[in-house]
DNA sequence: ATAGGTCAAGCGAGG
DNA sequence: CCTCGCTTGACCTAT
């Protein structure tokens, strides 16, 4: 079988730092009022030193063999609201960007991104959807800044997310919409099932999407849970990783926070903060993005549970 | 130095 | 009608 585990966006070790070393982090950002008070230089110093910063990362991921990375859509800070070039750094920006991306391109490394939940595609809304048209262009930039393939290898990922009371509305939204991303998105975009009952399961991404536009699908274990579209995690996990051709498909795993803590009170989505149980591949070769709150730390726990589970079996 | 309140965006769920 | 949670906590002010 093979994989790769991946973490998102924040290294525990580098981010939270013994006393006296720096803090690295792809983080930095600002308040609206910041933005407006000191502008884009501000937003360029933050940029750079976030995007520096993003190297060191991956070479830590390196030296800890960790070859899958989701990077954080707060590289560049309030990045929608302007022209990237227009950063008094940009130079510099897009030499450190060119940097990591070489790095990963070397190391045989997989980064993707998760822009936020406020991308809705689906909107009946223009304003709605320019705003996230632009929003997913910052991501494609970037990905280009760093060379990253136009492929789903270095996927951009976004929820479906809202049905307005009229799916069929919802999802013709969103394939019209998908065909006015720019070239550096639609190669990257992939879609995941979503974590309410009311939303989209895998079964209906396929159906809907998948075979409308050729959108691959990122299954999240623990979202499949809320919304099986009438599927078994291995009939759902086998579909998505159908939509995904020649490229090793990417799946979420979180296990629940509510049971981990033996607290009702806590929501079932919630996610956990390390595993107890290792993943079920199903038979596949999938990359594994661990949405696990612990970050690296539950990422060396989910090694430990596979080395065993795989002692056990022979 | 640390704690606590606050923070862009779109939705749906729950109170 | 309001708040929370979601990709992923981080920023900012008061103490």
């Amino acid at each position: 079988m093979n994989y790769n585990l991946g973490y998102a966006c924040i290294n525990m070790a580098l981010s939270y730092p013994e006393k006296g070393k720096e803090r690295i982090t792809t983080n930095r950002s600002m308040i609206k009022r910041t933005f407006q008070e000191k502008g884009l230089p501000y937003a360029s110093t933050l940029t750079l030193q976030n995007a520096k910063d993003l190297l060191q990362i991956l070479q830590w991921n390196e030296q800890h063999g960790i070859k899958f990375y989701r990077m954080s859509s707060d590289l560049i800070p309030w990045a929608s609201e302007y022209d990237i070039k227009d950063l008094p750094d940009f130079e510099a920006i897009e030499e450190a960007l060119y940097e990591a991306g070489l790095y990963a391109a070397e190391h045989n490394m997989r980064i993707t991104t998760h822009p936020g939940p406020f991308n809705k595609l689906t909107s009946p809304k223009e304003d709605v959807i320019k705003r996230t048209i632009r929003d997913l262009e910052v991501h494609g930039e970037i990905f280009d800044l760093m060379c990253l393939p136009r492929t789903h290898f270095a996927k951009i990922n976004i929820h479906v997310g809202a049905t307005y009371n009229d799916r069929r509305m919802a999802l013709d939204n969103f394939c019209k919409n998908f065909e006015r991303l720019p070239e550096s998105v639609r190669s990257r975009l992939t879609v995941e099932n979503d974590d309410k009952a009311s939303l989209y399961s895998t079964k209906e991404l396929y159906d809907e999407v998948f075979t409308r536009i050729g959108v691959p699908i990122v299954f999240d274990y623990h979202h499949h849970k809320f919304c099986t579209g009438d599927q078994s995690e291995s009939e759902a996990v086998h579909l998505a990783a159908s939509t995904w051709g020649d490229i090793r498909p990417v799946v979420h795993y979180s296990e629940s926070r509510a049971d981990e803590h033996n607290d009702a009170s806590i929501r079932p989505q919630a996610h956990s903060d390390s595993y107890v149980n290792p993943i079920d591949f199903h038979g596949l070769d999938l990359d594994v993005m661990l949405e696990a709150k612990h970050k690296e730390i539950a990422l060396f726990k989910m090694r430990e549970l596979l080395k065993n589970n795989l002692t056990m079996a022979a």
